[in-house]
DNA sequence: TCGTTATATCGTAATATTACGATATAAAGG
DNA sequence: CCTTTATATCGTAATATTACGATATAACGA
């Protein structure tokens, strides 16, 4: 339940190079499925997956099945203003 | 030192419910020395400067002193506009 | 100088996170 | 049914974080 979830278990969701490059990765993607994730970002399967599934607890992604795949895309709209106020302004 | 500091470092130093409510604090109150803190969070005077180490040490924070009194500020512009991105509509 | 106040750092036990191979599950195609 | 492909979960060793008392440091006033 996302209701649960605290302001900063967002952050600390965030808070991990490789959970921000996935985040970052599904935001300029919009969507995509773990397989090609694992690909890209030359990492174990598992732990791709251990990473998504702590992004999906926080409500930060989403899921959509597409036949065996999985496609993973951002649900939390704060998200992208989030991280596009850290580019701005030094 | 900032421009090693990641951006998930940043997210990282947010994203603990005690840091984050230091922030908060003093972008109310602008400013506020570490004796207050304590008193307002009601934490042990060591914990409370643990967490203040962490947030200096990644630019998010600003020292200054005034006497035997050390007033922190935040010290990163991004970080207000980091926290209003997750008040708004969700 | 001494005591007091304010803050940081140290030491450390408890807890949490991370990485990753091994294994499980489940859909699709033959 | 069997195999392959895609993904999740398990088990666990290594590492990191957390909380907090104890201790150190440093400035101030008496």
């Amino acid at each position: 339940m996302r209701s649960r979830v605290q302001k900063s278990d967002i952050f600390k969701a965030l808070g991990h190079p490789v959970r921000l490059r996935i985040v970052e990765g599904l935001l300029k993607k919009n969507e995509c499925n773990v397989n090609r994730m694992v690909r890209e970002l030359g990492l174990p399967q598992s732990t791709v997956s251990q990473h998504l599934g702590i992004l999906k607890n926080q409500g930060i992604l989403q899921v959509r099945k597409e036949g065996v795949k999985i496609c993973y895309r951002v649900a939390d709209p704060r998200i992208r203003a989030l991280l596009s106020a850290l580019e701005n302004q030094p």
